[in-house]
DNA sequence: GACCAGGAAGAGT
DNA sequence: ACTCTTCATGGT
């Protein structure tokens, strides 16, 4: 089997990694064996200390999709600027931002909407199992994510049976506007943030949170900084005393989230983010 | 049953 | 450019 030895001076923690809620597709079996689908692979990975074994991907696919490449001790350093977020890191070292599919990203932060983590992740599966290709992994049946093609194939009411409620038909409209999923991607990954944010936003059913979410999580715009429920009850409590944090979020109060995170993290505080939200208490 | 969840669109100001 | 309302589903 495979085997990759991390260098001990990059922390990674597969674990911290794959069950913060950044990805919906990944599964942790009791022998600790973690199992997802990545594009058309399925993939099956395990940590003991600095090995990862993993089978279904060659060694340069597990490094950039886990962004092992990535300096995370550089990161760390730069958004470690207060006692809050210090601790934060500690909880949780090691957690590194994924490389998502870009266009799966994107369906599912537009099926993420007003939802929990769960109810998200099988509304993924049931999009998958509907539409996408299937794969046989170690006696067990996988699917791919569908391209937008496929998941219009039955029209709009083909998706009924996924269960997303009214995202149904955000769903089924930005899948009929981004006919090839390779091109669209390539576009948004060439623009500055401001911009992919812009059109990020032009799809049905993507909204700040959202977009934020894609450029953070599948085109590594690490100045994106999502704010929900969760990290806007954070920075009211921790860093922006005068924000309320039960009325409801309005733009404004998430330019000026955005805004300060931006300034007091820095450039990588989509990190920060993700570091933040980890060390939410459920 | 009430309340909440990795919010966004549309209508009305 | 700001509220306010509504949206469908499932977990707790």
């Amino acid at each position: 089997m495979p085997c990759l030895t991390l260098r001990h001076d990059q922390p990674f923690s597969l674990d911290a990694t794959l069950s913060c809620g950044q990805v919906f597709r990944w599964n942790r079996m009791d022998d600790s064996w973690w199992y997802g689908v990545v594009g058309d692979r399925v993939i099956r990975i395990r940590q003991d200390g600095n090995r990862l074994t993993y089978e279904g991907a060659p060694a340069s696919f597990i490094v950039h999709y886990f962004s092992l490449d990535t300096d995370l001790v550089a990161i760390l350093n730069s958004i470690d600027t207060d006692p809050f977020i210090h601790a934060c890191i500690e909880k949780n070292r090691g957690l590194r931002l994924v490389r998502q599919p870009p266009w799966e990203c994107t369906i599912s932060y537009i099926c993420s909407t007003n939802s929990n983590i769960p109810t998200i992740r099988r509304r993924i599966a049931s999009i998958a199992e509907k539409f996408g290709k299937r794969i046989e992994f170690r006696g067990r049946v996988y699917h791919t994510f569908p391209e937008p093609s496929s998941i219009i194939c039955e029209g709009h009411s083909g998706l009924t049976e996924c269960r997303l409620g009214y995202r149904q038909s955000y769903v089924f409209g930005t899948s009929s506007s981004v006919t090839n999923a390779k091109d669209w991607a390539n576009a948004i990954s060439r623009l500055p943030y401001a911009d992919a944010r812009k059109e990020l936003m032009t799809l049905e059913g993507v909204g700040p949170k959202a977009a934020d979410c894609i450029l953070l999580f599948a085109f590594q715009k690490y100045e994106a900084f999502p704010v929900d429920v969760w990290i806007r009850r954070i920075m009211a409590e921790h860093y922006l005393p005068e924000l309320s944090a039960d009325t409801p979020l309005t733009n404004r109060d998430y330019d000026t989230i955005h805004r300060f995170a931006r300034r007091h993290f820095g450039n990588y505080c989509g990190w920060a983010q993700e570091y933040l939200y980890a060390g939410r208490v459920r």
